[in-house]
DNA sequence: GAAAAAATCACTACATATAGTGATTGCCCA
DNA sequence: TGGGCAATCACTATATGTAGTGATTTTTTC
């Protein structure tokens, strides 16, 4: 008997956020969903903790600090071409059985592996490289701002770009951002 | 004889708020200034446009195409060290005569080359150049993706850097979350 | 106390980006 | 009809990043 999901849909559109609960509910059960046209609004409704939250990504990246858990899974809704690849992303001008697909393999990989996650969070060193990098630093300065050799900074950054997949400092920056690491966070 | 620069300033934090009016109408005048928590506030307040909005990145983000005129002035309150200059910065955290100093060179290049902000806005092709730099892509795959030479790619890219006065892929991408050019924004 | 993980550093070869300078073509418009 | 600008392309030299492989030392964890 496999547990029941709790979900919360945190989105403004009300047509997308009862598309995306039919959705979930006819494909994926036992699910338990909430639907909300903000963080706001779901904060006044009721103190619950969900398991997956679906949002936007500028949702997210205001109320990442104040309303989601820790532990939550946040699926983010991409309505273009999904470029930056920081995890768990959904296509939602894709077809609906592309959207159905998705959501199989996004509940799929939590049961089968659900210690992978640990492995690719960044260690404490690599977060300082990557807070460089964001900044626009070559990795000659990071070493010189780390006080560690031009080698090492190497060594760090391609743990980064292998943990998380990512290659692109603009895919590098996007999840700062995400994750609260880019200056632009207040 | 000046004329009154009408703003508005969008803040959720009442004491920054309140100490941004006491600066600006102190040090600057003739102002007419309006604060609000936020841009729904501002909305339903009344439908005034102003000349300058002053408020936080990622408030920025969600509401710059929802509620600011093309042609206002933005100006973005950073609180960490201005890493990404995107334009018209101002540094929360810094002592109080340099914001003001802050401020008086923003006024003061307003008024010096009210045409200077045209030659900074991009052209056409070098949007398109910039989409592709922050999707990560190569020069190469920008050349491919535009049908266009490796060396006009190059070219493109340095009017645009030197345009912006940005360098790095980190700030570029900022840039353009900030323009809604990247493909992040909904 | 042994195993695992993190942090450190090195070397090579290759790929890509940046800086500087210069040129041609076509378009708009005053 | 000529000046300004956008878009296109070229060449050189230098700087920087990436991939692949491997190693040592310290710290953490069971």
């Amino acid at each position: 008997m496999q547990k029941t999901k709790r979900i919360a849909i945190i989105l403004p559109d009300a047509l997308q956020s009862a598309g995306l609960q039919s959705l979930l509910t006819d494909y994926f059960h036992p699910v338990e969903i909430a639907g909300f046209s903000s963080f706001e609004c779901m904060a006044s409704a009721n103190n619950d903790s969900y398991d997956y939250y679906f949002t936007l990504p500028e949702i997210f990246v205001l109320n990442v600090d104040f309303f989601l858990p820790r532990k939550a899974k946040t699926v983010l809704l991409i309505s273009r071409d999904t470029v930056f690849a920081t995890g768990n992303n959904l296509n939602i001008l894709a077809t609906q059985e592309d959207i159905i697909q998705n959501l199989q393999q996004l509940f799929a990989s939590e049961r089968n592996n659900p210690t992978e996650e640990k492995s690719k969070e960044l260690s404490s060193r690599e977060t300082d490289v990557l807070k460089c990098i964001v900044q626009g630093l070559t990795n000659k300065d990071i070493a010189d701002a780390l006080n560690i050799s031009l080698n090492t900074v190497l060594s760090h950054r391609k743990n980064i770009t292998s943990k998380l997949g990512i290659k692109t400092v603009s895919g590098l920056t996007f999840y700062a951002i995400m994750n609260g690491l880019a200056p632009s966070s207040l």
